[in-house]
DNA sequence: AAATTTGCTGCAAACGTTTGCGAAATTGTT
DNA sequence: AACAATTTCGCAAACGTTTGCAGCAAATTT
């Protein structure tokens, strides 16, 4: 067996190519009655366009392309989910690929996309990636850019970002409203942007009260490295955890777990985070949301208007929210 | 600026069409000075072919579907980092669809699968798809189905899946050789083969011991719920908790961590997990793993074999292995 | 009855490739 | 010098669509 064609319906029954094609999309110059008689026998045949021969002869392919560093990470997981829903709900597929924050992979990634001759690109690159030209190339042959989460510093295209220092300055806020006085604040990777942000966001508005509270910073590139670096500041006694991240969260967890710390008596926690790890704990954590949902509807929507033509180029941002769960 | 094509290089170049194609693919007829030639100019015009135009004209889209009903699940999310890392590795591109465990989308995915002529499709159906007929027909034109964890019954298709009933074996066999005396053991959805068939392969291993444990079995459809059932559960001190996923094992440890029981002391936890979750607590929880990974490499090689032309049917079930954390 | 309009349908080119076959140009053989 | 063999290349068809244009019959107008 093989895929119906138009052309076989068209040997069928007897019709042009061109008087199916035109049936089945419904064309004003064909008559009613043989529009029944072709979706008819197009259905018991179940017949299906060729997405390839469409999007060769119109060159719309309806696909966007969706490069990732990791699909097993719950902010972009959300992220694609949200941007998967839209995409079906409006006639595209989506291809989506993960780099493993391998610039090298990301490259061939971003040739898979090129290749399916993709409509537009939402693209997080890894830390490592220095050199967007590839990715920019693709505007020249109007193929919009979308860069979400991680996006180029200072460069000439759309992103779409969470509030990264907006969001570091708003935990920072919660804590000094509920009069903390002493707060071990645990970052990530310090050479990536957006801990420079938090840290700078966090740290002024800590130290701008009048009251210092203070302070003990840390890196964590790992959530064993959070995990120690939390067991050994516990001595230091303080009130309060800020974490930057779930990876962060998870490591300050277990080590509050291993000390058998009450929370939020013993000590505080608060985070950033899509919100899905802050609940498996009781009490749950209260977190600074950073929605990768919601900045997958705004990326989409931000592609959609690339698309009907807009070409002024846009920074976007979602506004952040306090969730509270019981840890502060 | 539009894309390259072998047209646009031949015209520069004064060669045909075929002589372009050719030299791109080393193709011995052609000489080593126009291949030169060739692939400079291919090189700095940015060539890429146009996959479209390819699969049309070679009807090998080098493009493989994967139906899901989540991507945002740790199993199903190592399942499918699995799978794009091996089609990467084997020229192929995937297709992420989420069906959000409706069959009305299912089939929509689906069709977009058809129409974009996948090459192969792997799909995980929702509880509720009853009817496979829409699947079942790809097969007859020659696109295998790789049906991964979620699989109907008893038909006649390829099927990968973790070892459903071995694991809770696994796990009871644990609880009897670390002498527990009374277990509350947790399930999912009962409606579900999967779940009957833990149930049936929990109980059996745990009543055939002789000195018989205690067993108190209960059924939550959610994580909330399963740390309702704990609550009421706790008062029958039963020693050890046995959760047949991850989704229960979160509202167990709530739970636990609400009434500030020591694990392993006061109770013993065990799972049936991809391994993630277990790892966020202190003690880290054992578990019975079911890989995500391991699983997507097996659907992986499942689909290749049937590719290369292997046409008996085969149902592959992989291993499981008991993971020793501290909270048994 | 001739001319015009209207309704329906088919022809053919194009999208960008691949590939079997044949042709020209070059080389080697007697 | 004539011929065969080899190297190098181009022609043209095909994949499955879409779409501008033209054709033709029937219906309507003059």
């Amino acid at each position: 067996m093989t895929n119906t064609t138009l052309k076989k319906i068209s040997e069928i029954l007897g019709l042009s190519i061109s008087t199916i094609s035109r049936a089945l999309k419904d064309h004003p110059d064909i008559s009613d009655k043989t529009k029944q008689r072709v979706v008819e026998l197009a259905t018991t045949l179940d017949y299906e366009p060729n997405a390839n021969a469409i999007n060769l002869r119109t060159s719309n392919s309806k696909l966007f392309g969706l490069i990732v560093p990791s699909t097993s990470n719950t902010f972009y997981n959300s992220f694609i989910s949200s941007v998967e829903v839209e995409c079906r709900r409006n006639g595209y597929s989506l291809m989506i690929l993960q780099s493993g924050d391998d610039p090298a992979i990301e490259l061939t990634n971003l040739k898979l996309c090129r290749q399916n001759r993709i409509t537009g690109l939402f693209v997080c690159i890894s830390p490592e990636t220095i050199n967007i030209e590839a990715f920019l190339k693709l505007k020249e042959i109007d193929v919009p850019v979308i860069f979400f989460d991680k996006v180029p510093e200072n460069n000439n295209c759309n992103k779409v970002c969470v509030a990264d220092s907006l969001s570091a300055t708003m935990a920072a806020t919660a804590i000094i409203n509920r009069k903390k006085k002493k707060v071990l604040a645990l970052f990530g990777n310090t050479h990536l942007l957006i801990t420079k942000k938090r840290i700078a966001a966090f740290t002024d508005t800590i130290n701008e009260k009048v009251n210092k509270i203070k302070l003990i910073t840390g890196h964590a590139a790992s959530s064993a490295e959070a995990e120690e670096l939390t067991l050994t500041n516990l001595n230091e006694k303080p009130d309060t955890v800020f974490c930057m991240s779930d990876e962060i969260l998870t490591g300050v967890m277990k080590a509050i777990q291993r000390k058998r710390l009450k929370v939020p008596d013993d000590i505080a926690v608060i985070t950033i985070s899509n919100g899905e790890i802050p609940k498996l704990y009781f009490p749950e954590i209260t977190y600074v949301e950073t929605s990768g949902l919601k900045l997958g509807k705004l990326a989409f929507s931000s592609m959609m208007a690339c698309l009907a033509g807009s070409t002024f180029i846009q920074e976007l941002t979602i506004e952040s929210l306090l969730v509270e769960g019981g840890s502060l």
